[in-house]
DNA sequence: CTAATCACG
DNA sequence: GACGTACGTGATTAGC
């Protein structure tokens, strides 16, 4: 098919821009192994091109195919009207560098790759169209841009690649409610924000239909817009028509664009395959070369599967073997540890992992210490191993050989705490607890789990068996290989060390080798500061914590254990009786039956089990009605709560020898940078009701001293006047006005002084709305006011302060672009299912509206207690806990007024010096026996 | 092991 | 124009 193109010949025209967004967007960030530069979108974009080459044979198969691609952001437009495309945000850093790869890609699949400057594709695109129709034969665009739909008829048609759905002239009359022909007229009129196309304010596509189908056409209509009969409508046409000229001039595509080829030229080819297999090598995806490979019978490219050395003192070996656990050292002599404490003095950096008894490093006792210095290069070092189960006589036995636990801690002790050498876990705080509890405290350190939480990737969890599976390619051996599950689960001590050898030494090679690989990557993800600023310094701080726990009145809580008891009993006969039968209280389904089946109460069935809600809130709407069952089992369910997870479960938590629950902080535990608390958490100790309350009375302090609270004032509002720019909240907090009701006054026009206390109320619930992504649903549910109003309430919010929608769309654009938003302090907090559809879409709007705002003040907190440690050195007093915008410590008693002094002024300069806010911020600070009487 | 519920900021 | 609906956590219990 060598002669001119024309009848018969089909040509395929792909929209390159299209295909790399789509790309960039759909694929994780992913970069190259060997030097870290960001190829997801190459990645993505040549896995296209390769299923496209696969797709295109057959019936329909195209003769001809080039793919088009913008040259650069300013076109010829631009002169036409200045502002074209001007709000499109700005480019993905990551993105930048692929451009020209994509052309690579192009090029090596041995297909035509075309852009011209001061052009758009859209122009080649609809030139080439022309050309092709001009000459007798077919063309297709491979898009789903609305822009190209004008060209659609005649011989040419559009393929959406997503749907794989082919967009003819019924499609776009579906789309614009106008022929292909009348698709420009449509678009001037109605604009287009994307692209920043003016058209005529207040007319939409509906509305444009309707009145070019009235009118026939764009000129007509203008030239016949005084005989409109909607006034409004009628008025802007007239005021607008230059403006809606200018948008013609700008959707119109024309088929002049100058071409420096024929068609001819662009007629389809076989790809070379040493060509194209020597680009996929260059850009490392192994997968898809492998599958060119195989397709073309050609050997698959050796691509080295590890990371090259990075650019440091500590050389990672070009090529790393395979991890190899067989061969690991059992240390058991005075020498060998030597020789290993030498080795890792000369290296100036160890991946350390301690082997316990359990996974709480308040009761675990230490098992072994193993340790690596690069690949192949660990050691175990067995320290508490018994015989195992299978001798009856012996077991239990410490087992013979192994050096003694206190020597060679003594002997790590100054390598572990040598400011010149790097220590380096995975989930590091859980050995520096181990070892400090041995009075080692390691320093300095680094931590993979951190570094990986840091980095914000939504792919995978921060554990290290997934992170070694997804980033090293390595699937450590399971623990349950080793100790079993269930009730037949023996601890780390039994293993036997043939056994715990390979394994403890693979743990700390896979950390060496997660440190080399992720610590480069730091930098091209922009997290160095946030990993050094906000995550490692943590870990010491929280270890001190938690080790420190929180003296509790064991005698206090059995007895509102016991009161609850008794009146949970009252209740449930309470209850059986009004019921008029005995059912489990306890069980939603079994109440959903008996309230809604037997009774007949009002209340339909919920979510996907079909099951009932038995919800507070629908037990609260029981009630109102008058009901006595629901309400009684509104007072059970709270008396039953506080008992079980409350008065009766942190009983379990004292330890034994310190008589103080202690707790554990999750660095790397919510998305948004907040710590999280566990074990037990006392981050959601009840407050909210008197009754709840009381719990916090059997929190206290040690004889001789006090507990003493702080917390932030409104901190995540402070931050959202900063990061939003909101003046009148940021006067507000500056003059120290009552904030809700500053906002109340400002939305209904009513003196803050003497405020309904109603009215308040309503603007404190906008207030936190705001943060979380209002909608009028929430809000209405919230206040219990109809849909309407609360709406109405929102408007008017967003009318006084408009900068908060700015600040609103500004976030998802962000997040739409890069798949994560940023705090004010650099932390990166990944938005997954930004850029989805459906249900999901919402949810994942309103946590990227949110992130910024509860991540700042995360931030904030953490730079607070990241500096305590030394602020309060002088001073007789412990940080204990923290919970989201409150810390409590514990002080001498005639140390408080100084702790509150120093502690105050960390925490409200604790933003300084990186980020200089522009409100204050402001800390209450309370003194008390209990935290009931402190906070 | 998951869903429902409810405790906190 | 419809559709679903406040953000972030952890612990307990029931029930498959």
């Amino acid at each position: 098919m060598s002669n001119a193109f024309g009848k018969g010949h089909h040509l395929h025209l792909i929209d390159g821009s299209a295909f790399i967004f789509r790309a960039f967007h759909a694929l994780p960030p992913l970069t190259r192994k060997s030097d870290g530069l960001p190829i997801g979108a190459v990645a993505g974009f040549s896995n296209m091109l390769w299923k496209y080459v696969q797709d295109a044979k057959g019936a329909d198969a195209p003769t001809h195919v080039a793919v088009i691609f913008d040259h650069s952001a300013k076109t010829f437009r631009n002169d036409i009207f200045a502002d074209y495309k001007a709000n499109r945000p700005p480019l993905p850093e990551e993105l930048k560098p692929q451009f020209p790869l994509t052309r690579d890609a192009t090029r090596a699949f041995n297909i035509a790759c075309i852009e011209i400057e001061s052009y758009e594709a859209d122009d080649i695109i609809a030139t080439l169209a022309c050309q092709a129709r001009e000459a007798g034969g077919r063309a297709t665009i491979i898009s789903s841009d609305k822009d190209l739909m004008q060209l659609v008829g005649d011989g040419v048609t559009m393929l959406d690649p997503i749907k794989n759905k082919e967009i003819g002239p019924e499609e776009v009359e579906e789309k614009f409610g106008v022929g292909p022909d009348r698709v420009v007229d449509i678009q001037a009129l109605a604009g287009d924000s994307v692209d920043n196309v003016p058209g005529a304010p207040g007319i939409g596509i509906k509305t444009a239909a309707l009145l070019i189908n009235e009118y026939g056409d764009l000129e007509n209509l203008l030239a016949n817009a005084d005989q409109i009969k909607q006034p409004k409508r009628r008025q802007t046409l007239i005021d607008f028509a230059d403006q809606i000229r200018v948008s013609k001039r700008l959707v119109q595509l024309d088929c002049d664009t100058p071409l420096d080829f024929s068609l001819d030229s662009l007629e389809i080819a076989d790809p070379d395959p040493e060509a194209l297999l020597g680009f996929l090598t260059e850009m490392e995806f192994r997968t898809l070369s492998n599958r060119v490979a195989e397709k073309f019978g050609a050997e698959a490219p050796a691509i080295p599967d590890k990371p090259a050395a990075s650019s440091t003192d500590i050389a990672a070996g070009p090529d790393w073997p395979p991890v190899d656990t067989a061969n690991y050292q059992t240390v058991t002599t005075e020498a060998e540890l030597d020789t290993w404490i030498a080795s890792i003095a000369g290296f100036g950096a160890v991946a350390i992992d301690t082997e316990t008894t359990g996974l709480n490093e308040m009761t675990a006792d230490l098992v072994g210490i193993s340790l690596c210095t690069g690949a192949g290069m660990a050691c175990y070092i067995p320290l508490a191993h018994v015989s195992g189960g299978g001798d009856l006589f012996d077991s239990g036995a410490r087992l013979d050989g192994q050096l003694a636990l206190d020597l060679v801690l003594a002997k790590l002790k100054p390598i572990l705490e040598d400011t010149a050498i790097l220590k380096v876990g995975h989930n590091i705080k859980y050995d520096w607890k181990m070892l400090a509890r041995h009075g080692i405290r390691m320093a300095p350190i680094e931590d993979t789990m951190l570094m990986s939480y840091a980095m914000g990737s939504d792919l995978f969890s921060h554990g290290m068996d997934g992170l070694s599976e997804r980033v090293l390619g390595h699937k450590p051996m399971p623990i349950k290989d080793l100790i079993g599950s269930g009730r037949s689960q023996i601890t780390f001590d039994q293993v036997p060390l043939d056994k715990a050898t390979p394994y403890a030494g693979e743990d700390a090679e896979v950390t060496w080798r997660l440190w080399q690989t992720l610590r480069p990557q730091l930098s091209p993800t922009a997290v160095t500061t946030a990993y050094e600023t906000l995550e490692r310094p943590m870990v010491p701080v929280l270890a001190d914590m938690e080790m420190a726990g929180i003296k509790v009145d064991q005698e206090h809580l059995s007895r509102m254990s016991n009161v609850f008891a008794q009146r949970m009993a009252a209740l449930e006969d309470e209850i059986h009786g009004l019921a008029g039968a005995k059912f489990n209280v306890g069980s939603p389904k079994q109440l959903g039956e008996i309230l809604f089946d037997q009774m007949g109460l009002q209340g339909g069935k919920q979510g996907k089990t079909g099951a009932y809600s038995t919800s507070a809130d629908v037990l609260e709407d029981l009630a109102a009605e008058g009901h006595d069952l629901p309400a009684r089992v509104l007072d059970w369910r709270q008396i039953s709560k506080l008992k079980s997870t409350y008065t009766d479960a942190l009983q379990t938590h004292v330890n034994a020898d310190s008589g103080r629950v202690h707790t554990s902080y999750a660095i790397a535990g919510a998305q948004t940078g907040r710590l999280a608390s566990t074990e037990p958490n006392l981050q959601n100790i009840p407050i909210r009701t008197e009754e709840g309350r009381r719990i916090r009375e059997a929190f206290i302090a040690t004889p001789g001293h006090k507990l003493v609270s702080l917390d932030y004032s409104q901190i995540e509002l402070r931050v959202l006047a900063h990061v939003a720019d909101i003046p009148a909240l940021k006067e507000a907090f500056r003059e120290g006005i009552d904030i809700h009701a500053m906002t109340a006054s400002q939305m209904f026009g009513v003196p803050v002084e003497g405020m309904d206390p109603m009215i308040r109320r309503q603007a404190k619930a906008i207030n936190f709305g705001v943060i979380y992504g209002i909608s009028g649903f929430g809000l209405s549910r919230n206040l219990r006011i109809p849909r309407a109003e609360a709406q109405a309430f929102i408007d008017t919010y967003f009318e006084r302060f408009p900068e908060i929608r700015a600040y609103m769309d500004q976030t998802i654009a962000n997040a739409k672009r890069d798949g994560f938003v940023r705090t004010i302090f650099g932390r990166r907090i990944p938005t997954p299912g930004i850029n989805s559809s459906g249900p999901q879409a919402g949810g994942a709007r309103r946590a990227a509206i949110n992130a910024p705002i509860q991540g700042a003040a995360a931030d904030i907190i953490r730079r607070a207690m990241i500096r305590m440690p030394d602020a309060i050195a002088g001073l007789p007093a412990k940080m204990l806990l923290q919970v989201h915008d409150e810390l409590v410590f514990e002080v001498e008693d005639g140390a408080t007024d100084r702790l509150i002094d120093k502690a105050r002024t960390v925490m409200e300069s604790a933003a300084e010096p990186a980020v200089q806010l522009s409100v204050p911020l402001v800390v209450d600070a309370g003194i008390g026996n209990s935290w009931a009487e402190a906070h």
